[in-house]
DNA sequence: TGTACATCAGTGAACGCGCGTTCACTGATGTAC
DNA sequence: TGTACATCAGTGAACGCGCGTTCACTGATGTAC
């Protein structure tokens, strides 16, 4: 409410030099990503909301493409370590995994500017992105515990893991478009009791076990 | 070959008037779509590949929105047609849904530009698109004629219609924005045997008949 | 069959806009002596 | 502790660009008489 407005989001700059730039242009376009979605994203706007001239940011990016490659780089690290803490108070290894389905929603429907900046079209330098490969393996690692505590030996769980994913993308991204209803209850079952039955496919498939208790 | 070459894209204008131009705008904008991605797409780009003033559009659509919601119906349209062609002459109808499967894959491979235009977020009235409602139910039928012919007396299939078609979608994106690996076999195997599972749980949930023969 | 005229489907120039990026600059910072 | 100076992180004005859209217009079409 003083005179001048700074920008509420982030904290006064400290004179002629911002402080923190690199962080607060992050910053500034994941809010920008969360009011306009994906297509909507300016540097200039970015610039602008962290109250910044139109050139100060190519003191810390390259340009406009590397800002938002570094933007979903933190997206997938916040992402990852989401998805990780999600399972850790669950009683089962079957509720963890469900509660990992749930956090994926609702990460992609909390931020849905966001999560789609993270996997829109291949990112410049066009090598994978490492955070994403990160979050990637979160969820490789919970469907390898999973099976193991479900008594099968099998050791590639790849295969799972990428039906799982690309399931719980489709849902994520068909949900977005409106294409799936607004009801995310319903997403959250669909997604439940589909992630249920390649589970259980899996398990018979590979180690040839009857999938029970699940 | 001639001294002014006219697009080769589209037939020769004859004169003055166009002719066709509200079809050959749809196609200029599908051609777009295809070389430069969702993103690419600008209402002068497509006036200029179907040689016209940057004005003409407007006789035939009311802006540029207008325009893409047009190729996103026809897309659809074709999309569907696609599906249900794909396993007209497979001999199982278990054939017949891996075949429509992998034409599922194959058109957004091969579409990528008018596949994400088709999905991508929310179009300018809000309401679901029709043609995307009658692809979706060209699946539902599918999978209905499948459940009966494996002796299901179940009803509703819609919500394996959904698992189905969002595994379909997030293998789809997934690869289309390099994270599945660029092997497309890989993904029509993740998807056949993704679908199995979710075909596979939906028969033993809903008929309690062992699903066997699959 | 010929002509007048309403309607239609284009033209082409222009608009305002906001973008990404560059440039020479200047104020702030921090280090060496 | 004080001062000189190199370095750094911003400024602000400007650029060229291409966009979506509007406008008054003109050439082509087709219908009524």
């Amino acid at each position: 409410m003083s005179a001048l407005g700074e920008s509420p989001v982030l904290p006064a700059r400290r004179g002629y030099h911002h402080g923190h730039l690199r962080e607060a242009l992050i910053g500034a376009t994941k809010t920008l990503l969360a009011e306009k979605g994906p297509q909507g994203f300016t540097l200039a706007d970015a610039a602008r909301l962290a109250g910044v001239s139109p050139a100060a940011p190519y003191r810390h990016f390259a340009d406009r493409g590397a800002l938002l490659l570094a933007v979903a780089r933190e997206g997938f690290a916040a992402f990852a370590k989401r998805l990780e803490a999600s399972g850790r108070e669950a009683a089962s290894p079957i509720d963890a995994f469900r509660e990992m389905g749930r956090a994926y929603l609702a990460f992609a429907r909390e931020e849905p500017g966001l999560y789609a900046a993270m996997f829109s079209a291949r990112l410049p330098d066009a090598a994978p992105l490492a955070e994403g490969e990160a979050a990637f393996s979160v969820l490789v690692g919970a469907i390898l515990n999973l099976l193991t505590r479900m008594g099968a030996v099998t050791g590639d769980p790849r295969d799972l893991a990428l039906q799982i994913w690309s399931l719980s993308h489709g849902i994520a991204t068909l949900s977005a478009s409106g294409r799936l209803g607004d009801d995310c209850a319903d997403a959250e079952d669909v997604l439940a009791s589909g992630v249920e039955a390649l589970v259980a496919a899996s398990l018979a498939r590979n180690a040839k076990i009857e999938p029970r208790g699940l």
